[in-house]
DNA sequence: CTAGCTTCCTGATAGC
DNA sequence: TGCTATCAGGAAGCTA
């Protein structure tokens, strides 16, 4: 499930193989994943086009063409991006291949097909990823106590609820919340309205160095990547929280616990994460 | 305005 | 063994 830091190691993998190819031929399997245009023109706009570039914002992939146009993904929760030799047996769950100039192929799979694709013209707004909803990067300056309180208001919902708004920090998922309020010592199920000063200070210090540790510790080659298949961000070993109940908090050594916040699974500290002051 | 629910999907796993 | 139920979760869309 790729969050910022997972969809950068996407993009910094990705980009040195992708930059200066030209898309020759595009296979929609499944129209399913286009979302813009409809995915006749989508195709048809696409072949000739040369790879300029790939960016990203929050978890949006943005591949730059030649042309100025921009093609924008989003993986959602179990899209996978793969270069593959065009010999290569096509797996189950693909839903669209980029037949690319230097004989390779880009591959999109994506087992639940949540994830999308959007294709803009040159100078075309995008209006409709949701990409122009996003809230600031993780690494943003204008991300301060001040901004976050302001963000929080009166709201009485979860904190990790308000780190998952992508329209008030962009590229946060389950994950990386837990890592977040479990580094801030702050419980995920306390209420925005109520965190005091101090908890702010330290949620808006974790934020960055959070995200920026999940890219470092996903640091991986491009042979890695090729070899789980794009599958495989490790993004599990160095966690620190999310999915270790039961296991010792490496501060206090307290056994961690699982709890539900809105739907999602949270794993915390129950010492060094106390609910207290609501 | 916000909170809360549903929808989209498949596959892994649990329980009977 | 084979069935059903549950869970995993990003984000949009809906209702109250």
């Amino acid at each position: 499930m790729p969050e910022l830091p997972e969809v950068e190691t996407v993009r910094r993998v990705l980009e040195p193989q992708l930059a200066g190819r030209v898309i020759e031929g595009v296979d929609v399997l499944n129209g399913q994943v286009v979302a813009h245009p409809a995915p006749e023109a989508f195709a048809s706009v696409l072949v000739g086009r040369k790879i300029a570039g790939m960016g990203r914002r929050g978890k949006y992939l943005a591949v730059a063409l030649d042309d100025g146009s921009e093609l924008v993904v989003h993986l959602r929760m179990t899209g996978q991006l793969l270069v593959a030799p065009p010999d290569a047996p096509v797996e189950k769950h693909t839903h669209l291949v980029l037949r690319l100039s230097d004989g390779a192929e880009l591959r999109y799979l994506d087992t639940r097909r949540f994830g999308r694709f959007w294709l803009f013209a040159p100078g075309e707004p995008d209006e409709v990823s949701g990409r122009c909803k996003l809230g600031p990067e993780p690494d943003d300056a204008v991300l301060t106590v001040a901004y976050l309180k302001a963000q929080a208001g009166r709201k009485r919902k979860p904190i990790k609820e308000l780190l998952h708004d992508q329209s008030v920090v962009a590229g946060i998922g389950n994950i990386y919340s837990d890592e977040i309020l479990f580094d801030a010592r702050v419980n995920p199920l306390k209420p925005c309205c109520t965190l005091d000063d101090e908890e702010w200070e330290r949620l808006a210090r974790s934020i960055p160095r959070i995200i920026a540790w999940g890219i470092e510790e996903d640091v991986m080659t491009p042979e890695e990547y090729l070899r789980g298949q794009g599958k495989e961000y490790r993004n599990a070993e160095h966690l620190r929280a999310y999915g270790r109940e039961g296991e010792p908090c490496s501060r206090c050594g307290a056994p961690l616990q699982r709890t539900k916040v809105g739907s999602r699974s949270s794993y915390f500290c129950p010492e060094c994460q106390k609910l207290t002051g609501v």
